[in-house]
DNA sequence: CCCTTGGTTGACGTTTACGTAAAGGTAAGG
DNA sequence: CCTTACCTTTACGTAAACGTCAACCAAGGG
């Protein structure tokens, strides 16, 4: 019921197949109104046979960009200037340097939303320390904090 | 026009003063509207003097909370569930317990939203020395790579 | 030939997170 | 007393991101 969750992570098995609107909503987990809605938004351009559309490779890896700022909260407007950076390709100097800017002004605001995690983490991880903690003490032990993931 | 920007992350410059619902408004950099709404919702419950509004600091701590939530791109239900961890004082076992759990859950998100940051940010930033290569070869040198900054 | 599966285009509905008036209370200052 | 600044509530408006029909086409199987 369920092929290659998530963003396919798993090493390199993104074949290179075109894919059916449903192929690509099942693997990202999303509806086909989600996925034409992206499309009205001018996120995807797919390509038609007759009036069905394809999915092509590119179009795949963009989806992967697409959901990833949508996890990170990033508005559809702000996820589809991102993806602009990326097929500006062979641009004019003036527009690389402003692609380039906007890339800074991309990179400064998630070096504060890391910090933003890092910190909401940090307290999180206390909190269910104090937690054990405080079941220990109370008797009923069978909870033991999360182990640690080093990064 | 503009007093301690931002969560306030200056040291210890917090004063624990009450504080009118614009005072908070301009230190947090929002509107008087949004943070009533803040309170309909049930992520604050300030005091009142009459039928004014009065914050306390610990108002003022779970709106630092909210607005980190909302950087995150939590919703507001989220952030309420999220704040009522921290209240949850001394609760019975069972509660606590299920607090636990939802905090466990919190940190595995944000586990991953942490590597949705890094990963992005790996690529942006490859992206950013990219265009500075390209430029640099085609002449014009004004921009270097931006200065990595050490985790 | 009909039915199922999977695709299509509207077009209106819904939730979230506020914005934006409208209409007014209260206390300080000139 | 009047203005100004700051607060209040009620209530409708709105933008974003889809959900949810409705009505349709087309290819393939029994």
């Amino acid at each position: 019921m369920q092929a290659t969750i998530g963003t396919g992570a798993t090493g390199w098995e993104a074949d290179d197949r075109n894919r059916s609107i449903g192929e690509l909503a099942e693997e990202f987990g999303l509806t086909h109104r989600t996925i034409r809605h992206y499309e009205d938004e001018g996120l995807l351009s797919p390509t038609r046979d007759g009036q069905t559309r394809v999915y092509s490779h590119r179009d795949r890896a963009r989806l992967v960009l697409i959901c990833r700022g949508k996890r990170l909260g990033f508005s559809l407007a702000e996820i589809k200037e991102f993806l602009n950076l990326y097929d500006t390709g062979d641009a004019q100097i003036e527009q690389m340097r402003y692609a380039q800017s906007l890339a800074r002004q991309r990179i400064e605001a998630l070096e504060r939303q890391l910090q933003d995690v890092q910190q909401t983490l940090e307290e999180l991880r206390h909190f269910d320390i104090q937690i054990s903690e405080h079941l220990r003490r109370n008797g009923t032990t069978e909870t033991q904090p999360m182990e640690e993931k080093l990064s």
